[in-house]
RNA sequence: GGGCUCUUAGCUCAGUUGGUUAGAGCGCCACGUUUACACCGUGGAUGUCGGGGGUUCGAAUCCCUCAGGGCCCACCA
C-alpha cells in the first residue's frame, strides 16, 4: 500500500530512509535477462583514488553522470551502471607507509604471520629510516586492507548522495578482475608488437625513483639562476656559454648553436674544452637552439630537459649520464673526465644532491676564474610528476612501452578518427583530445618502478653470465601472475635468480584504468555480459583527465577491438571558487562533500551539481551556498505543493469531456515542457531539462493552484471540481517524473503516497497528446498580477474581499473569469474585451480593524 | 608562441536558425502572518549585452579588430 501522507513533510531523514529501500528492492539492479545491445544504456564510470579524499568537483561530476543514468533507466533502458575504484597507484602506497609504519623491499620473503608496527598513523610522512620493511606480498595486502576501508566510505557518499549505481557492479583497479584484464591486454600488446622495451632517456621521479610519463607531468615554476660559463678553444679564446644547471657541466656532450646564428659560423666542426673539466667537446648546430635564449649558444649535457635529449639523440651525442636513480651525483666519473684535477673536482660532487653538487661547482668555477659575472636569479617553469614535489632528472633505463601512435602517424591518423566518431559533449572538447593526440612525442611509457600495482606479467631467461635473455611470457589461461612470487612454465623456484629472473616492474595505473570498459563489463569473466555492454553507450569524466584516461582507453580499445570504447563521451566542468581560480587543496578552499550534504541535504546539493552544464565550469563559494539553498528550497516546495493536490477530494464525478478551459490550458503547457525536457536531455543538456521543468512547476504552484484550488475544493460543479483535480494530480504525477533525476530523494517520498513502486522505474512522461496552448494560461497570469498588485499598492492583505473589479483582456480571457473570481475574492467582475490584458476600478472591501 | 573557452542586472547564469520593450534566480526595496509551504507569499526597482568597426530593414546573436579572465598544449640553455 501507498504511504500515508505526513502532516508536516520534510526534507530530514530522506536519505537515509530511501535509500535503504532502493537498495533492498533492487531498484537500480542491471538486470541482463532479455536485454539486448540495443535497450541497454551502459555507462563507463570514473573510478576514484581510493586514497585521496572525494571533493566538491567529484560530487559535481558524478551527479551529472547519475542524471542521465536515471533519465535513461526512466527511458526505459537497461542501464549498467557499475562503479569502480582506483585503488592500486603511488596514493595509495605513500598512505599505507604512512598509516602502518613500513615500506616495501621486494628482496624479502613473505611473512604469512606479519602485523604491522602501526595502526592509523597519520599522513604526517614519516622517514623511511623508521619504517619496518617488509616483503611486496605483505605490502600488497595491507594496500589492500586499507583501500577496502576507504572504499567503504566513498560508498558511503555516493549512496547518500543518491547516485543510482548498481553496488553489485563495483570493481576495483587492483581487483583479480582489474589484473586479469590488465595482463590480458599486456601480453595480446606484446604479441602484436605494440608493448616492447626500450632503454632510453627517462623523466625520473627521484623521491619515488620511478619513471613517469608524459601524460603525468606537471609544470611548475622554480627560481634558478643563469650561469655564464668560459669554455676554451684550442687557441686560448674563450666560448661563454648560459645554463641554469652549472652541477651538469661533468655530464656535457656538445654546445650547440642555431645553424643560422652568425655569432658562431666559426665554431661549428670545431671543438672546445669545458671549464673545470677540460673535456673536449664538439661545437654543433641544431635547429632547436635559439638565438635570442642567453647567449644564443648552449651547452648540451646528458640530460638536462627534453631538449637535450633530442639533440643527444638526433646528432648522436655519447652518454655522459651522472646523475642516478636517487636523484645524487654517481660514484663514478664519465670515462671523458681524464686529468687528476678533474677527477678531484668531480669526486668533490659525487654522493652530492643536484643542489649542493650545484652549489660546490659554483664554488669551484669561482676559483677557477670561469664564472663570468654573478649568477643571475630567474624564475622558470620546470618539469614535476603531478604528484611529486621535487623536479624531475631524466636518466637513462631500460622501460617498457606501449605504442600510442607518437611514432606511427597510421595509428595516430586512426586515434584521431575514433575521437571523431565519439560524440563529446560539450563538442567542443573534442579539440582537447585530438591537441594531445596530435602532441604526443613519444610511446607511453607503462612500467613503474613501483610495488603496488598490477605486475608486468613476465619472465626473463637467465644465460650462464645471468644476463637477461629472451622474454618469457605466461599464457593467458594462467593469469594472474606476479612474476616476483610465481613461476613460469617448465622452471622451478630453484631456478630463480639462475636460470630465469621475473619482471619486477608494475604497470602504470593509467595502464590498467585505460581498461574500465573491460574490466567494468567482464571482458575475461563474463564474455556474454562484455557483448551485452561494449561498447559503452557514455564515458562521463572531468575535463582534466582527457589527456590521461579518456585518451589512454581509446587507444586501448582500438588496440584490442579495433573500436571506440562508448558513442558518447560526457565531460563535466571543474569548480572555481569565487575568484574564477581552480579549487585545489593547496588552497585551503576545499569542502568535504559528506559534510554539505549532512548541511544542505542530497536533493539540494544535486540541484546545484545540476544547474550547470556539461563542460561549463561552476562557481562555488563555501560561505555563500545560495544554489544549494534555491535546490532545497524546490525539493520543499515539491512536497507541500503535492501534499497540497493531494488532500482535494476526490471527485464524485469524471472529467472527461468536460475539462475547464484553464486545465486544458496547463496540460497544453505542461505537454511543451515534456517535450523540450526530453530533447534537451537526449542533446545531454541536463540543465536546461531542468529549468524548463523548473520555471513551469513556479508558474504552476503560484497561479494555477492558487487559481483552482476553490474550484478544487468543490466550490464550483462536479465538473469543475473533477476537472481541477485531475488536472491537479495529472500535472503532479509527470512533474515528479520530471525531476525525479535531479531531486530523486523528494520525488520518490511523495511518488510513495498514491505508488507502490518507484518513482525512478516509472517511465519518463512522454506527450499528453495535447492541443497546441490557447495561452489562456499567460493572460491569467497578467490579470493575476493586476489584482495582486492593486491589494499591494493599498497595502492590503491578499485576502482582502474586493466589492468589484473590471478586467480587460482578450476574450478567450473570459474562460477563466470564476477562477478568477475566487483566488481574487471578487464579489463582482466586470469583464471588457480588449487587445492587453488590465485590470482596474477596483474597489477593496474595507479593512477590518488591526 | 599555438589552441579552446568565456565576458549579458550588485552576484550566479539563461538567451534555440539574427526579429517587437534583453530574461530567471539570488540579493535589494516595499507590503502581507492567506488553514500546502515563514525553509513562506505578493508587488517593485535594477542592463551602453567587455570596447571599437562592419554586414543587414533589423545584431546580445553573424564577420573583423582590440582588451580582459580561465583552461590545455608548446617553450623552459
Amino acid at each position: 500500500m501507498a504511504a500515508a501522507i505526513p502532516d508536516k513533510p520534510a526534507l530530514e531523514g530522506l536519505e537515509d530512509a530511501w535509500r535503504g529501500v532502493w537498495d533492498d528492492r533492487g531498484t537500480y539492479r542491471f538486470d541482463r535477462t532479455g536485454a539486448t545491445r540495443e535497450n541497454i544504456f551502459s555507462i563507463d564510470t570514473p573510478p576514484p583514488t581510493a586514497s585521496g579524499s572525494l571533493h566538491i568537483g567529484h560530487v559535481f561530476s558524478y551527479t551529472h553522470m547519475d542524471l542521465i543514468a536515471r533519465y535513461q533507466r526512466m527511458r526505459g533502458k537497461t542501464v549498467f551502471y557499475p562503479m569502480g575504484w582506483d585503488d592500486n597507484g603511488l596514493p595509495t602506497e605513500r598512505r599505507v607507509q604512512n598509516y602502518y609504519g613500513v615500506r616495501c623491499d621486494p628482496t624479502l620473503p613473505y611473512d604469512p604471520g606479519f602485523t604491522p608496527p602501526l595502526e592509523g598513523g597519520d599522513n604526517a610522512s614519516s622517514k623511511a629510516a623508521d619504517q619496518q620493511p617488509i616483503s611486496r606480498r605483505n605490502f600488497i595486502e595491507l594496500c589492500e586492507r586499507l583501500t577496502v576501508e576507504d572504499e567503504k566510505q566513498y560508498e558511503d557518499l555516493w549512496r547518500k548522495l543518491g547516485l543510482s549505481v548498481d553496488w553489485t557492479q563495483s570493481y576495483r583497479t587492483i581487483g583479480e578482475e582489474s589484473q586479469l584484464a590488465a595482463q590480458r591486454a599486456f601480453l595480446r600488446n606484446l604479441a602484436r608488437g605494440e608493448a616492447y622495451q626500450a632503454d632510453a632517456p627517462t623523466l625520473w621521479d627521484i623521491t619515488f625513483r620511478t619513471a613517469v610519463a608524459q601524460a603525468e607531468l606537471e609544470d611548475k615554476e622554480q627560481p634558478a639562476a643563469y650561469h655564464a660559463l668560459t669554455f676554451h678553444r684550442p687557441d686560448g679564446s674563450d666560448v661563454v656559454i648560459e645554463t641554469t644547471r652549472p652541477e651538469l657541466l661533468p655530464a656535457c656532450v656538445a654546445l650547440v648553436a642555431h645553424p643560422d646564428d652568425e655569432r658562431y659560423q666559426h665554431l661549428f666542426g670545431t671543438t672546445v674544452t669545458t671549464p673545470l673539466f677540460g673535456v673536449e667537446v664538439p661545437v654543433v648546430a641544431h635547429h632547436l637552439a635559439q638565438k635570442d635564449k642567453g647567449s644564443g649558444i648552449a651547452m648540451i649535457c646528458t640530460f638536462g630537459d627534453v631538449t637535450d635529449v633530442v639533440w643527444w639523440r638526433e646528432l648522436d651525442l655519447p652518454n655522459r649520464t651522472i646523475i642516478g636513480a636517487d636523484g645524487r651525483i654517481v660514484a663514478d666519473a664519465p670515462a671523458a673526465i681524464e686529468t687528476d684535477a678533474a677527477k678531484a673536482a668531480y669526486s668533490e660532487l659525487a654522493g652530492k644532491t643536484v643542489f649542493s653538487a650545484k652549489a660546490r661547482v659554483v664554488e669551484l668555477l669561482r676559483e677557477s676564474g670561469e664564472l663570468v659575472g654573478d649568477p643571475k636569479p630567474v624564475v622558470h617553469s620546470v618539469k614535476f610528476f603531478e604528484k611529486g614535489d621535487r623536479p624531475l632528472e631524466i636518466i637513462s633505463t631500460r622501460q617498457w612501452y606501449i605504442a600510442n601512435g607518437a611514432r606511427d602517424p597510421k595509428l595516430r591518423e586512426q586515434l584521431v578518427a575514433d575521437g571523431q566518431a565519439i560524440n563529446f559533449a560539450p563538442d567542443h572538447m573534442r579539440v582537447r583530445y585530438e591537441n594531445w593526440v596530435g602532441g604526443l612525442t613519444g610511446d607511453w611509457l607503462v612500467s613503474r618502478q613501483r610495488f603496488f600495482g598490477v605486475p608486468i606479467p613476465v619472465w626473463y631467461e637467465l644465460d650462464a653470465d645471468g644476463n637477461k635473455g629472451a622474454v618469457i611470457v605466461p599464457t593467458e589461461e594462467i593469469l594472474p601472475v606476479d612474476p616476483s612470487s610465481d613461476v613460469p612454465a617448465g622452471y622451478d623456484e630453484a631456478d630463480r635468480g639462475t636460470k630465469f629472473v621475473g619482471e619486477l616492474d608494475i604497470m602504470d595505473t593509467w595502464a590498467t584504468s585505460s581498461l574500465t570498459p573491460q574490466i567494468a563489463g567482464g571482458w575475461v569473466t563474463d564474455p556474454e555480459l562484455f557483448e551485452l555492454v561494449f561498447p559503452y553507450s557514455l564515458r562521463s569524466q572531468g575535463q582534466d583527465i582527457i589527456r590521461t584516461w579518456l585518451f589512454s582507453t581509446v587507444l586501448r580499445s582500438q588496440l584490442e577491438h579495433g573500436t571506440v570504447p562508448w558513442a558518447n563521451a560526457g565531460i563535466s566542468g571543474f569548480i572555481v571558487d569565487p575568484d574564477r581560480k581552480k579549487m585545489s587543496k593547496s588552497k585551503g578552499n576545499v569542502v568535504t562533500p559528506a559534510a554539505m550534504l549532512d548541511e544542505h541535504g542530497s536533493d539540494a546539493v544535486r540541484y546545484w551539481a545540476a544547474s550547470s552544464r556539461l563542460g561549463t565550469d561552476a562557481a562555488f563559494d563555501p560561505q555563500n551556498p545560495k544554489q544549494m539553498k534555491i535546490g532545497r528550497r524546490l525539493a520543499i516546495k515539491v512536497l507541500n505543493a503535492a501534499k497540497f493536490v493531494y488532500s482535494f477530494p476526490e471527485p464524485s464525478v469524471t472529467a472527461e469531456g468536460a475539462r475547464n478551459a484553464l486545465d486544458v490550458d496547463l496540460l497544453a503547457e505542461l505537454d511543451r515542457v515534456i517535450l523540450a525536457a526530453t530533447a534537451a536531455f537526449d542533446d545531454f543538456d541536463h540543465a536546461k531539462a531542468l529549468e524548463t521543468a523548473e520555471r513551469f512547476f513556479w508558474t504552476f504552484c503560484d497561479d494555477y493552484l492558487e487559481l483552482v484550488k476553490e474550484r478544487a475544493y468543490g466550490a464550483s460543479t462536479p465538473e469543475g471540481q473533477a476537472s481541477a483535480v485531475t488536472t491537479l494530480r495529472l500535472a503532479v504525477n509527470v512533474l515528479l517524473r520530471l525531476f525525479a533525476p535531479f531531486i530523486p530523494f523528494a520525488t520518490e517520498e511523495v511518488w510513495s503516497w498514491t505508488n507502490d513502486d518507484s518513482v525512478h522505474t516509472a517511465p519518463w512522461p512522454t506527450s499528453l497528446g495535447a492541443e497546441e496552448p490557447t495561452g489562456l494560461l499567460g493572460l491569467v497570469g497578467e490579470a493575476l498580477i493586476g489584482i495582486r498588485g492593486a491589494k499591494t499598492d493599498a497595502k492590503a492583505s491578499q485576502k482582502t474581499e474586493v466589492v468589484s473589479a473590471t478586467i480587460s483582456g482578450p476574450a478567450a480571457l473570459e474562460l477563466a473569469a470564476d477562477d478568477l473570481k475566487a483566488v481574487g475574492r471578487i464579489a463582482t467582475l466586470n469583464f471588457v474585451v480588449a487587445d492587453a490584458v488590465s485590470v482596474s476600478d477596483i474597489v477593496l472591501a474595507p479593512q477590518p480593524e488591526a
